[in-house]
DNA sequence: CAGTGGTCTAGACCACCAA
DNA sequence: TGGTGGTCTAGACCACTGA
């Protein structure tokens, strides 16, 4: 393990364990050095990742404050699954895979998966059960050359454990959209919604690796008032 | 103006300019370094702020790779006023405002705020027109204490301005949530909802200054139609 | 004022990648 | 194997905060 990832685990778990308090400094980037024995540019680098995700706020000439966060939720910044979600928020779920099988890209959807024309895919339809109601639907779109013998039970569970545990894939970044789309007989069909609701939350994600293939196109399509984004912003330099 | 600072702007020009393409590398960390004349340490620190922003995809043993960014529209990570927003997509747009008064928080309002008991606050509902509709209904929560003397044209215009270039506050981070929520009386007096709607985007907002002091709260309340949000994920490490 | 974080340097060694 | 980015050091100077 990396000297500044030991660091920032150990500055991690003493947040989170009230050893350095809410609203209080940590010790000054000196002392750290010391307290370590590494060099002030090690604990610098630990310091950006706390500050990066919302841990801590640096402050010039002052110190680096503890932001409160006990009364934070979950906070969904980033890629995060289904299951990662679930396990996080203690919630009972269950998944249903509802198709499996695998597509060419024609031309409208090369254009919506970002994947190239001809290429083959996954594509998978998953629906998530919450609470005794189905409140999610999830397709995907992986691409056969990159993930080869993906099957059903690796749908059932993780298909992220399997991809970049197994297969060794690296995953580097998502572009997301979120929007309120008019929901399709489809949704209707297969989600508890309220009849009322003429609405579900869509969230589209293209998924790339760290060669900037685009390697997942996924699909989200949520009941409204189950739907809850969060996201720690720091303000842009200008 | 700083080194990194420099560097930074000039490679953003680059990439924008297609000086630096798509899906091509940008020249190494010690070329860099040799163009402009500066350490190694100096041209990653410009660079890493590049990969933060969705800009270039850097792969240890092979290069900075330009992230195809031409077919992306306007991407919302971070605090991004209405102001800013309307400017980026180059639409119309009106700013009306509804309600400038202060009131002072009790135990409810300093919940909902973050705010002390007691504390005064500017309270400010403003709506925003776009291509001729009141689509956005803006209520926000200033802190009186750290933000005197705010009037109404200021909240006709950039809020932020003023804050930040006249007042020089340092606003440094937000926690948002986005869900949403059923339409109240309001949002369908005020908003040219469509009667069919049964709900509303809401976006909530708490805003920090530098020194972790909860400055302000906004909820903006969006026609479900009309709200889009778009974030640069990359995966967390594990 | 002494102490803090922000910037920057000139090195070093390593792990990774493509050829 | 040579070049790449990732980590790390030991210094230096500066700009900023609070007392």
């Amino acid at each position: 393990m990396k000297k500044y990832e030991v660091i920032l685990q150990d500055l991690e778990k003493k947040i989170f364990d009230d050893i350095y308090k809410e609203n209080e400094l940590l010790p000054s980037e000196n002392e750290l050095s010391k307290i370590y024995k590494v060099s002030r540019a090690t604990v610098r680098q630990a310091l950006k990742i706390l500050a990066d995700n919302g841990m801590i706020q640096q402050r010039h000439g002052f110190g680096s404050m503890v932001i409160p966060h006990k009364k934070l939720l979950f906070p969904i910044t980033g890629l995060t699954s289904f299951k990662e979600l679930r396990t996080s928020m203690h919630l009972e779920s269950e998944t249903e895979v509802l198709i499996f099988g695998t597509i060419e890209m024609d031309e409208k959807l090369a254009t919506l998966t970002d994947f190239p024309v001809g290429c083959e895919a996954y594509h998978i339809l998953r629906r998530r059960k919450l609470d005794g109601k189905y409140t999610i639907l999830d397709r995907d779109f992986f691409r056969c050359d990159y993930a080869p013998e993906l099957t059903r039970e690796h749908a059932m569970d993780s298909t992220y454990e399997y991809l970049e545990d197994s297969l060794g894939l690296e995953i580097a970044y998502a572009q997301k959209e979120i929007t309120v789309d008019f929901a399709s007989e489809e949704d209707f069909e297969l989600l508890d919604l309220n009849p009322m609701d003429r609405h579900v939350v869509s969230v589209k994600s293209h998924v790339y690796l760290a060669d900037n293939t685009p390697f997942q196109y996924t699909e989200s399509r949520h009941q409204v008032d189950k739907f809850r984004f969060t996201e720690f912003a720091r303000r842009q330099k200008r």
